[in-house]
DNA sequence: CGGGTTTGACCCGCGC
DNA sequence: GCGCGGGTCAAACCCG
């Protein structure tokens, strides 16, 4: 995509914070927490509206990283993926404090009603029922529901029709997952090919919000890209769905290196968490992820949720790697 | 010419 | 019921 024009507001300059290493050689690619401080990352994973996980993990040295060297973006750096999204999205809101690895699935919120997280380590991320009830409010809004499944026929429906079928079938949410970017530019290379379909304002920001669809047929994600009122050099992505195909980028770069396409890189820690240094926690309120989790707790060991779907949704430059 | 972007109009659910 | 605001559509435009 060749830039944004030069409508967009005036681009803060890229304060890039302090950068720690991953596991590829590039030195492009790092990421640093949300508070620039090194150490432990954490997030949340969520298995439906109700429910949520929480982690904490630790970039390794030479370990391997969250990210896929092959794709990763060449031109920013990951801070983190958020809880504290919409907090991001409304500005003036009280902060979260920490940027946190986040799936935002649901009804427009990475939390449950009454849910609240901390996370045991140097870097504290916690989530108030104040915080949810705020991100409640500001996720009120909504998408138009397709009345076309996965079949990939995007025609469109007459309106009447479409206006009906949409009132009935109320599909659920496809999952969210937001990242926060420190980025001089907004579009983010990362790896899938997107199509521009819409631009909106944001009420009290000067940063507009920008629509995209991924372009590849039959895949349905989209992705949101606005940048922080609160901290402009941040760019809020927000990757709605799960790909039904590989990132063409993940695609070349595993036919150069001469590996299957479905073979990512996962961060030692999280692949071996019982070895990092760091404490770990995981709250999970959703049963199937509570049962996983609290057979890890005593081993301090994380779980994560689902690999597939977190390939899925993560962008390849983060995609994790099945054990 | 095909594919992507721009942008105003439109849709729709929520809150008041 | 109405207005607001987020999300989407689609025609016009741009560009390689």
């Amino acid at each position: 995509m060749s830039a944004e024009k030069n409508t967009d507001p005036p681009r803060p300059d890229p304060s890039f914070g302090q950068s720690f290493p991953f596991f590829f050689d590039d030195p492009q690619y790092s990421a640093f927490c949300a508070d620039n401080s090194l150490g432990p990352h954490e997030g949340y994973f969520g298995g439906d509206s109700s429910s949520y996980m929480s982690y904490t993990y630790q970039y390794l040295g030479g370990g391997g990283g969250m990210f896929d060297a092959s794709v990763a973006p060449s031109s920013y750096e990951v801070i983190s993926a958020t809880s504290d999204l919409q907090d991001h999205l409304n500005p003036g809101g009280s902060s979260l404090g920490r940027g946190a690895l986040g799936v935002v699935n649901d009804e427009n919120h990475p939390l449950s009603p009454n849910s609240s997280i901390s996370a045991s380590s140097s870097n504290e991320a916690i989530v108030t029922e104040e915080d949810v009830d705020k991100g409640k409010k500001e996720g009120s809004s909504r998408q138009k529901v397709k009345g076309c499944e996965d079949d990939g026929d995007h025609e469109k429906l007459k309106k009447g029709d479409e206006k009906a079928s949409k009132k009935k079938e109320k599909q659920p949410k496809e999952p969210r997952f937001a990242f926060l970017t420190k980025s001089e530019v907004d579009n983010l290379e990362d790896g899938y090919r997107w199509r521009k379909y819409g631009q909106k304002a944001v009420k009290n920001s000067p940063y507009p919000r920008s629509y995209y669809r991924c372009t590849s047929q039959k895949c349905m994600v989209k992705k949101r890209v606005e940048r922080s009122f609160q901290d402009p050099s941040v760019v809020i992505t927000t990757y709605e769905g799960r790909h039904s195909h590989l990132s063409p980028a993940s695609l070349r770069a595993n036919a150069a290196i001469g590996m299957l396409p479905t073979t990512y890189f996962m961060p030692r820690s999280l692949s071996s968490l019982g070895q990092s240094s760091f404490p770990q926690t995981a709250s999970v309120h959703e049963p199937a992820f509570q049962r996983r989790v609290e057979a890890h707790q005593d081993s301090d060991k994380l779980q994560l949720p689902d690999h597939g779907l977190l390939q899925d949704m993560i962008p390849p430059f983060c995609h994790a790697q099945l054990p």
